[in-house]
DNA sequence: TTAAATAGGACTAATTTGGTCCAAATTACC
DNA sequence: GGTAATTTGGACCAAATTAGTCCTATTTAA
């Protein structure tokens, strides 16, 4: 059903989750995991992960945990999900090592990259200061397609 | 990485190559095979999808075939879409039957309806005649988005 | 020194996906 | 009426991906 996977929605619980809590303190795997009810040994996971990449500042030993690399304004869904998946690509084609064996599907490529430019536009317009508990009733998310061009 | 799947693809391919076609008369499943090189098992189920879908007309019997249901200006590759995958939704949380166990997931459904709908219209805006090959190269496509909400 | 953390990686089970095949029903044509 | 060419429907299996767990090493505060 073009699902995102699980786990990458698992990350995007865990980064709000953070967003939501005190800055000014690390928090450890082990509350994220009571705070979400997700399984410890897969918090950790994601947790690594996206300090991994680069989203979560880690501090190791006794009285270290993780926490945000930047401001929750300054990182997006998109960020999120290419953490976890790669780059944001509907199909094959739209990634810059196409090769593919079908001359039809070659056709279809140019439109599909404009398809995936604006799937991945819209993602990387929602910060995670909007998904965040904080803002969210407040009607900041304002997303609208424009096309134009027939149809 | 967020792929949609092979099938689907090979969906939109097969329906592309459709819509090029000659409209006065219906193709075999053999004859798309051979055009896109899908193995024929495979291209006879995508038709029986697509038609058991509603996208496409069938006729049985010796001289019967495929073609498509109505205008390829009418049909998007959204339709397409969720012919193979169902109603388009990032995470579950984006379906109606929504039923959250973790109350951090909940906080952040709002956005991702948003989220999905403006995938979802991007999807819906390309019609199938954008994708073939007689209007390919005459920027017909102009996709944009409009994000107005701070970030 | 010890306890509390993260880091790295191996491993398994479950699920999804891709692809094939067979038997039945329908239809045009000879 | 028979035959060949089609679609229809469903079952089935193999491969790939994903989710989830576990173990050991490393780091650091107290």
């Amino acid at each position: 059903m073009m699902r995102i996977n699980k786990l990458t929605d698992y990350g995007i619980v865990v980064m709000t989750r953070i967003a939501d809590m005190d800055q000014n303190r690390v928090r450890t795997a082990r509350e994220i995991s009571e705070d979400t009810r997700i399984p410890l040994p897969t918090v950790t996971r994601l947790l690594k992960t996206l300090s991994g990449n680069g989203l979560l500042d880690s501090q190791r030993g006794s009285q270290g945990g993780y926490s945000l690399s930047r401001s929750s304004e300054d990182i997006s869904v998109a960020d999120i999900i290419e953490t976890f998946e790669g780059p944001i690509a509907l199909t094959e084609c739209s990634t810059n090592t196409c090769e593919c064996s079908y001359e039809t599907k070659c056709s279809v490529e140019e439109p599909w990259q404009k398809i995936n430019d604006t799937v991945k536009n819209a993602l990387e317009g929602i910060s995670l200061n909007q998904m965040a508990g904080k803002n969210q009733n407040e009607g900041l998310l304002n997303l609208s397609m424009n096309y134009s061009g027939g149809m």
